[in-house]
RNA sequence: GGGCCCGUAGCUUAGGCAGGUGGAGCGCUCGGCUGAUAACCGAGAGGUCUUGCGUUCAAAUCGCAACGGGCCCA
């Protein structure tokens, strides 16, 4: 790692260093993170953009529960990348780190930790003791989480976050709600809500989880009345219920029988849709049947008796009636019990047919006395009673479970009950219309997360129930007058103060504003409502709680709505509609303008992570094997950003792969710049010795910055982040380093090389810049040692430079093109070699090229010099496109079954000719004339074919557009140079393991026992002395050979033995 | 039960909107390179593009259905 220089940039800096030579993501980020703290990188980047264009962004709040997950991990850091670009393109951005901190969870946890039970645990505690507890849960979660998300060097005002449990914040909410009050969109009501009995609350529809339970299942017979032995049939899976039961809803459009029926010498007639008659006489067991008369659920009329209204004295106050439905559907018995205070649909009913909305059951999911003999048991133990008072009377036809999806509380897991209480409801309902057109206006990243997904979502959704009956959470600021039922809203904390003459409330949580009242109008005493908000209501608030809203106007003017947020798409249903919601109601337009959808994370098997399947991947652990920066551009190269990602260990492993190849390529050069004192500051003009390869990487360059800038335009990261990658692998490291390594070595300090050097520098430069959104630490740490070392005018991080703009001075898009081809020319010539298992160490005498194109033949001629370098020829041949090389044979292939019958007898000496005879004549002729004589026998086209024939020594390959020719035959030259390479590998490779430093020198003993071998090596004993930097080289056969370090060889069969000797 | 998304080589995926010979990386096998070197590079084998039906001269791509997975809802 190298040292840092963060002194004060006036004065001189010294220099470009060399590198580690292992790229360690570890300590190289807790460097760099370490460097951003030390400078204030990250304020100093908003301050140093202050005048720019605006760009507000809201982070939506993750909840405070404790550690991170890979989901959380990908979202911030997709927020990250997104900013950081911005920013570098000059925007200036207002974004503030978020936290969700009130709220149900958190009471659970707490309850958890202090072993409570139930709500009495709570009062008895004392209210106060309990909402400091959970204030202190969520402020240390908080602080725990802040450094995990910190060490995925994600960027965000960490200093000033929006808490929702900050009195700024729950004003926000207020404020909100008096909006709601003044709009009449604020509403008290009976509703039917999910309520978790263990929580005593109720809970949101997008609170409810849903997950398979086995329950009940069963068929119970209700006596209709005035006729006798005669029942409907309904189907429920909540007995409990059926002690509220008021009614029976049946569809109009469906048939309806009556079927006499017997069973054990009893007959009775049972009544139910008569396409689900067969299934309820099986579920009865009944043996025979008898349709006695069919007819339409409208024509249905029919009085029962309560069946179980000996145990529950109040049903018998109520008539039982059958009501028409569209929702009952033909599934079990087409008879659907009503019981309008334990569910939706039937509460809907009995308010549109005014029936008792009776719930005889209590919050602690206990039945009231309203339940008679009930009372006091539990609804859960409720199910077998019932059953078996039903069985009792006569009435339970069947009885089985069935595994289905049922809700449940989303913290404590306890199956909800529905109940039918007063609430307070935002009306959303009666701007849903209005919500659908704000959808159409705001983009969406993908199209149908807003078009098709939350449209849906939207358009099903129904009045939100915003109150909770718990203790950590926003207070609702609702106060009603105790005789007159007046309500009075408090839209601030001043609002409250002057309205009820208190001041210096230490907080405006629970119990602190609870015990505070208002005189009426009327003379009358006001008392707060003793809920709290919903906790889907604080985060809806952010976008202008962030902003300080309501004190702070200004803000609000100058940033609302954001430009941007992003969250995965399980907040269709929470963020993204809650702030649309809230945001409908204070200022009646949506609060984003553009929102990106992303997925989730999963194991490799495509399943969900979750502690209990044991398959959960943590962001740390990531982290400790390959550093953040691998699981940063791991997660935005993947997948598309809305697409579920699949963890894999190998995936990311990749990554840090590339990276390390990044790492390797930005340090190879360094140790030749240091040496030559490269000064890149001292040119000023695009070097003229630039040689196409160098203006071919520049191009690159260009072209990459253009397709990065235009996948960002859509929040494509994955688009973005895969160029860069395939850049550094394909067109980096893999081409052009090897391309001018020798240019590198060369001791001299020509313009040639310079050009090199410049081109690296300038590539190197613009893809720091480039990267640096996606992959902060590493480019930082490149532009460190690149930029400010050498130039301490520069800004002091990358993340302060501007985004990297594509120079169309140095765009040359054929020249790209030109170069794809000469890539697959090498390609398919080192396939070739490879055939005749000619290695690229030993040079070949030529390499044909023939094209099929007018345009390949361009390139090869363009680039020649480049092709004969990296295909290891000493002569490249072109030949015409289309045209065939001379030197290809042309074997002639009998048609046996064309042959045969023509010449009968005379065909096997036919043969035996075409074996010898001239294949290019015949060809020629074939093609030119239609037919050839051979001897007295003519020939025509449809008796041969003809196939090019390569010399033994000649390796073809071909490649898109065209073929090569590897001429592999052995010259002296060739075997000259051949061996002293394989000499010279081999001697390095001892350099190598004795240690030795690059420029220190050496001596050498080299024996070799074939005399041929050793006379070519003999002639090259010059050139093998300068590569190994031997001082003196000894090449002999039968010579004793000795030093620090002695191997023996077996080179391509011939046997060396050679051994190195350190100079002190 | 409904809405939306996804299903391509052993694994992770490109291509799909605009139909015309399916392209990578990893892993595997074989080979190369050796002044990026506890790195790097090449080649080869590997695919009924989940299944079925339809539209079309032509379907991985468009339509319908089924199956499997994810999120959301009832």
């Amino acid at each position: 790692m190298l040292y840092r220089n963060t002194t004060p940039h006036y004065l001189e800096i010294i220099f470009m260093l060399k590198e580690a030579s292992q790229y360690d993501a570890k300590v190289l980020e807790q460097n760099i993170q370490k460097f951003w703290d030390e400078i204030d990188a990250y304020s100093r980047v908003r301050e140093l953009r202050k005048n720019g264009k605006k760009f507000f962004f809201v982070d939506g709040p993750p909840y405070t529960t404790g550690r991170i997950h890979l989901g959380t991990a990908w979202n911030k850091i997709i927020k990250d990348s997104v900013l950081r670009y911005r920013s570098m393109s000059g925007y200036h951005i207002l974004e503030r780190a978020g936290w969700d901190m009130h709220g149900l969870p958190i009471e659970v946890k707490v309850e958890g930790v202090l072993g409570f039970k139930s709500k009495k645990d709570i009062e008895t505690y004392g209210v106060g003791n309990f909402v400091a507890k959970c204030k202190e849960f969520a402020l240390s979660h908080r602080d725990e989480m802040t450094v995990q998300f910190r060490n995925l060097g994600v960027w965000l005002n960490w200093k000033e976050p929006y808490m929702t449990l900050r009195d700024e914040y729950i004003e926000a909410a207020w404020w909100t709600l008096k909006q709601a009050h003044e709009k009449k969109l604020l509403e008290k009501g009976l509703r039917v809500v999910n309520w978790c009995p263990r929580c005593e609350t109720a809970i949101a529809d997008s609170e409810v989880e849903y997950a398979d339970e086995t329950d009940p299942s069963v068929y119970i017979k209700f006596p209709v009345k005035g006729e006798e032995n005669t029942y409907i049939v309904i189907w429920t899976t909540t007995p409990w219920t059926i002690p509220a039961n008021i009614a029976v809803a049946v569809h109009p459009s469906f048939e309806y029988v009556k079927v006499r029926v017997k069973k054990d010498g009893k007959e009775e007639i049972l009544i139910m849709a008569e396409q689900l008659m067969k299934n309820v006489l099986k579920q009865g067991r009944y043996k025979e049947h008898e349709v006695i008369e069919t007819m339409l659920g409208e024509d249905l009329h029919i009085e029962y008796e309560a069946p179980l209204g000996e145990k529950v004295p109040l049903q018998k106050t109520f008539s039982h009636n059958v009501y028409l439905a569209d929702f009952v559907t033909a599934e079990n018995t087409g008879c659907v019990h009503i019981a309008p205070g334990h569910g939706i649909d039937d509460f809907e009913l009995g308010k549109k047919n005014n029936l008792p909305i009776f719930c005889p059951v209590g919050p602690d999911g206990r039945y009231t006395e309203e339940a008679g003999e009930y009372q006091g048991m539990h609804v859960r133990e409720a199910n077998q009673v019932v059953l078996d008072d039903l069985t009792e009377n006569g009435l339970l036809l069947a009885s089985g479970k069935i595994s289905h999806r049922y809700g449940h509380c989303w913290r404590c897991k306890t199956s909800i009950i529905y109940l039918a209480t007063e609430q307070w409801f935002l009306r959303v309902t009666d701007i849903k219309e209005q919500m659908l057109s704000e959808i159409e206006k705001v983009k969406w990243y993908p199209k149908w997360a807003g078009s098709a997904r939350f449209a849906d979502w939207v358009k099903g959704s129904r009045d939100w129930c915003i109150s909770r009956q718990r203790y950590w959470g926003i207070p609702i600021p609702v106060w009603i007058c105790d005789s007159c039922g007046n309500i009075e809203v408090m839209g601030t904390r001043k609002e409250l103060e002057l309205r009820t003459g208190t001041s210096k409330l230490p907080d405006l949580h629970r119990p602190n504003v609870d015990n505070i009242h208002i005189k009426c109008k009327c003379g009358g005493q006001m008392s707060r409502v003793p809920d709290v908000f919903d906790v889907w209501f604080d985060s809806a608030v952010a976008s202008w709680a962030t902003l300080n809203f309501p004190h702070d106007e200004k803000a609000l003017k100058e940033w609302w709505p954001a430009d941007f947020i992003t969250e995965g798409h399980d907040q269709t249903r929470g963020w993204f509609y809650s702030q649309l919601g809230a945001s409908m109601i204070a200022f009646g337009r949506a609060p984003y303008k553009s929102v990106l959808m992303h997925g989730f994370t999963l194991d490799t098997e495509g399943k969900k992570m979750s502690k209990s399947l044991g398959n959960v991947v943590s962001p740390e652990e990531v982290i400790a094997k390959v550093g953040a920066e691998s699981l940063r551009l791991y997660v935005l190269s993947q997948n598309a950003p809305w697409d579920d990602l699949k963890f894999s260990w190998d995936e990311v492993g990749n990554v840090h792969r590339m990276l390390n190849i990044l790492w390797n390529v930005y340090r190879f050069p360094l140790p030749y710049m240091v040496l030559d004192k490269f000064g890149p500051l001292e040119i000023k003009e695009t070097p003229t010795a630039l040689r196409l390869e160098d203006r071919w990487l520049l191009s690159r360059v260009q072209s990459l910055i253009k397709l990065v800038d235009a996948a960002m335009l859509e929040y494509n990261l994955h688009k973005a982040t895969r160029p860069i990658s395939e850049f550094i692998l394909e067109d980096l490291s893999r081409w052009y380093i090897q391309l001018i390594r020798p240019r590198t070595w060369r001791e001299s300090n020509d313009p040639d090389k310079l050009a090199a050097y410049y081109t690296l520098y300038e590539v190197l430069v613009t893809l720091t810049k480039l990267i640096a959104p996606f992959a902060p630490h590493i480019s930082e740490e490149m532009y460190q040692n690149l930029v400010r070392n050498v130039d301490p005018e520069a800004p002091e991080s990358v993340h302060m430079c501007d985004r990297a703009t594509p120079r169309e001075e140095f765009i040359d898009t054929e020249l790209e093109k030109q170069m794809n081809i000469i890539r697959e020319i090498v390609e398919a010539s080192s396939n070739a070699r490879q055939k005749l298992k000619r290695k690229l160490r030993w040079p070949v005498k030529k390499i044909v090229v023939a094209p099929k194109k007018e345009d390949v033949a361009a390139a090869v001629r363009r680039l020649e010099e480049v092709l004969k370098e990296q295909t290891n020829a000493k002569e490249i041949v072109l030949l015409a496109p289309g045209e065939t090389w001379e030197q290809l044979g042309v074997e002639v292939l009998p048609v046996h079954a064309a042959l045969g019958p023509a010449f009968k007898k005379e065909a096997g000496k036919v043969l035996a000719e075409l074996k010898n005879a001239d294949g290019k004549a015949i060809r020629k002729a074939i093609t030119e004339n239609g037919s050839f004589n051979l001897k007295e026998w003519t020939l025509t086209p449809d008796m041969v074919t003809f196939k090019d024939s390569i010399p033994q020594e000649i390796a073809h390959a071909g490649f898109s557009t065209g073929d090569v020719y590897v001429d592999t035959e052995l010259t002296h030259e060739i075997e000259c140079e051949g061996y002293a390479r394989e000499v010279i590998r081999r001697l390095q490779d001892m350099r190598k393991e004795l240690d030795l430093l690059v420029e220190e020198e050496m001596n050498a003993v080299v024996e070799i026992r074939d005399e041929r071998v050793l006379e070519l090596v003999l002639g090259s004993k010059d050139f093998i002395s300068g590569e190994v930097r031997a001082q003196s080289l000894v090449l002999g056969s039968g010579i004793e050979v000795e030093g620090d370090l002695v191997k023996d060889w077996d080179v391509e069969d011939v046997k060396m033995k050679m051994g190195i000797v350190r100079i002190k």
